[in-house]
DNA sequence: CGTTAGTTTGAGGCAGATCAACTTTGGTGG
DNA sequence: CCACCAAAGTTGATCTGCCTCAAACTAACG
């Protein structure tokens, strides 16, 4: 959604291509440039030591990521990892301070994303606490698989970001898929009745 | 950190005083202000039908609040209270559009301001994953402690910060003040060893 | 058509929540 | 200044949702 807005500055900005499980960088390394994708799914992961990643947030095509510790001025707090094959546009520091100067009103869409990202990040950190981990991932499901129908979403994934375990994941599945709610197909699957779902996720607590 | 930047604007903006406990705005009320706080403490939490509650973000002495949810152009997305007397500067939508406009300055600040908390909030969502209870309950001891130590903090109030129940923190503070890295005092504490409880925090997974 | 990444299912365990009964604190007003 | 009492804190006992571990199974790709 911001790719767009800035196509005109970036027609000869350097590309890159990564394929699924590359990692574009790594928690703890200082931000060189923005990235926005001109295709694809990346994901931004908290990996902590013992192994145990938090998918905090997604991102595809027309997307901007790196932009957080960018404005922040702070090393990445995070992790990203394409979840496809991705082509990414690179925007170097240097031209992203000239942008932002030539067009201040890209600061209010700037503002606009984060505090709209803050909220959603506030509300998942509440329902970590008060929602059951079937709930949660009903949540998820709706989610990703609307936002992004196209991509198969790994039991793996679907987990990390419903902050559950893979496991719990597959029990849930079943369960909606015996209830007719989702349907199983292979590895992927497809929301049957997106109300219902909707329903239960709020009645499960 | 935000007031002075805005009190030339302010001057003749409208005052009001709350006392512990009351509530400034619920979530799911529409923003009609902004808010500064001139003095005092205030409270982010939300609060779900169960009653359970999560604080989300503290406000003291020259902070601003309600900017997330008028920049996101949404409705209040959780619950103010103050935690003691606080004396806050209410600032109209109006007043703020114009202010905006003519310092598009200041809209900087606030993309930094947004950006950092956004990762704040993100690493917490993580370490609700990844960290003990414990580790979590010294993490908040720190936060909250050495942020604004003439606060009393409440075990219920460490407990909603740190996603934990009050009896929890009770016993992980009962364990601190035996290995004199906290001293209970009545129903305030101190702190006695910040390094040694920042490690502990670390090593406690 | 072999290999590997991803999925499924069951059994068992535990961190921390919940429930309950009791004590202490510190503010208030008589 | 003291007696009262509501709010806050303490401690123990019990319970449970979900994670962990383990051991097959199966899709899908080269």
């Amino acid at each position: 959604m911001f790719y767009p807005l800035l196509k005109p500055f970036i027609e000869s900005s350097h590309r890159k291509t990564v394929k699924r499980g590359e990692i574009i960088y790594h928690e703890g390394d200082t931000p060189e440039s923005l990235y926005l994708i001109e295709d694809g799914l990346v994901g931004l992961f908290h990996i902590s030591e013992n192994g145990k990643e938090t998918f905090l947030r997604v991102f595809g095509k027309d997307d901007m990521f790196g932009h957080r510790s960018y404005f922040a001025e702070t090393d990445y707090h995070a992790t990203t990892i394409a979840l496809s094959k991705t082509t990414l546009v690179i925007i170097s520091k240097k031209q992203c301070q000239e942008i932002c100067q030539h067009h201040p009103e890209l600061m209010a869409t700037m503002v606009k994303m984060l505090a709209t990202n803050l909220g959603h990040a506030e509300l998942r950190l509440a329902g970590l606490q008060d929602k059951t981990a079937s709930s949660r991932i009903i949540e998820s499901l709706l989610f990703l698989k609307l936002k992004y129908p196209e991509h198969i979403w790994t039991r793996k994934e679907i987990a990390e970001f419903s902050g559950t375990t893979f496991e719990t994941v597959v029990r849930v599945m079943t369960k909606l898929d015996e209830e007719k709610l989702i349907e199983k197909e292979g590895r992927n699957f497809n929301i049957l009745d997106t109300d219902k779902l909707l329903l239960k996720s709020k009645e499960e607590v």
